[in-house]
DNA sequence: CGACGGGTTGATTGTCCTCAAAGCCTGTGG
DNA sequence: CCACAGGCTTTGAGGACAATCAACCCGTCG
């Protein structure tokens, strides 16, 4: 599970896996995290930088009461707790039994001083990041409870999709506090889907979904 | 109305003052916007970057079939339309006779690649879009209607406040599609805080709003 | 086995949307 | 000067979609 090494080729952002190879030693180290343990809370001090080798992670904000935001899922690959300034805006948890590559904040912004072309695959990184964001926007603010799953499914699907086979990390609570929605909301969406045969499920678990018809899936995506 | 003159001095981007001075001619001109009128378009290629120096916009996407999602509004002395992929990906319209100074994106690059700082403000601006993006997905996936309106409330509030009163340059219609809501949803929730005495309203249009109550907006602020 | 986490499905509720009407202000033209 | 149209806003009545509350199923693990 923890075998796969360097960055994932398909990610825009191999930065960790050049600066392992182009700089000296700026990866500080590799760490675990069993499934449900914090990475860094909201308002921490962002020291490091991480990058995803096995598992997946959530990003979250809370509010008072305990309603839940999570505004990004990060997998295999991915890059994420990249702050400008120096607190977390979010709070970073493993969904499941996750292990990162680490690289010091401080570090990488010496780095990036030096070398023009790090400094842009920051300002890649952190507008990709923000694409994202502007989407989601669009997503939680105008789409019904059907299109936000379509959209999440198109999303896993392009993400993660390994042979035609979509085996999500996460649970449905995860999934409707991404989506703006309840867990219940999703469930039904994700059975009318079922039901109309635009997916199917695979294991004992639901969490294995094979897309079907992505021509209409893709046209439920307004 | 057109007589405010250069960059906000609380914004944090004075990029492009900083430009006009440090640097030789990379302002390309002036330029007046018509209420109403589009700047740019989603997916038009991204050939200028843009600073307010009187008026506001507003920065949206449509779904296909009219859903509208305001992602933000740009106030004197803001900066936007700053993309990093060759196009944007918002609509920019002005929301009031709007008057904005233009730089050559191709400049910006050439500066950036040659002055480190500019490079570092190129990627504050982004973060900051980034932040201003994650918090609005908490309000748009987990904040009821008077919260949102709340929220919206005590952000304009912040940006253009001058001497306590805030003169909304936007229509209920605009604000509903920034916070995901309806129009009417937010005349109802603006009218429930006036009753409270939370806020006032002055001119006869009900866009110059005084907030009586800050303290108590704040508590609503979850 | 029994408890637990995760998921589905059903019944009911509630918040916000939709549809509609009316008021106010501005601008325009007779 | 008044009449009238149009844009913007408020307010009310009714409806719809998603939330809530609840029951149940299924696997896993102690």
């Amino acid at each position: 599970m923890f075998s796969r090494t360097g960055a994932n080729p398909t990610s825009p952002t191999s930065i960790l896996g050049r600066l392992n190879t182009a700089q000296a030693r700026i990866i500080a180290s590799e760490f675990k995290y069993r499934k449900g343990t914090e990475i860094y809370g909201e308002k921490e001090p962002a020291d490091y930088v991480y990058q995803i080798t096995a598992g997946a992670v959530r990003s979250y904000k809370l509010l008072s009461d305990g309603r839940r935001q999570i505004g990004a899922f990060h997998l295999v690959g991915d890059v994420f707790g990249l702050e400008n300034g120096s607190f977390h805006r979010f709070t970073a948890e493993a969904i499941v039994d996750t292990c990162v590559r680490l690289i010091k904040r401080s570090s990488l912004e010496r780095v990036a001083e030096a070398d023009v072309s790090i400094a842009h695959d920051l300002l890649y990184m952190t507008t990709d990041n923000l694409q994202h964001a502007e989407d989601h926007m669009l997503l939680l603010g105008r789409k019904t409870s059907l299109e936000r799953v379509v959209a999440f499914l198109l999303e896993m699907d392009r993400r993660l999709a390994a042979a035609g086979i979509m085996v999500l990390p996460m649970c449905r609570r995860d999934i409707a506090d991404y989506l703006g929605l309840t867990l219940e909301t999703v469930s039904r969406a994700l059975s009318k889907l079922h039901e109309d045969g635009i997916l199917g499920f695979l294991g004992k678990n639901q969490r294995q979904i094979i897309l079907l018809n992505r021509q209409q899936l893709a046209n439920l995506n307004l």
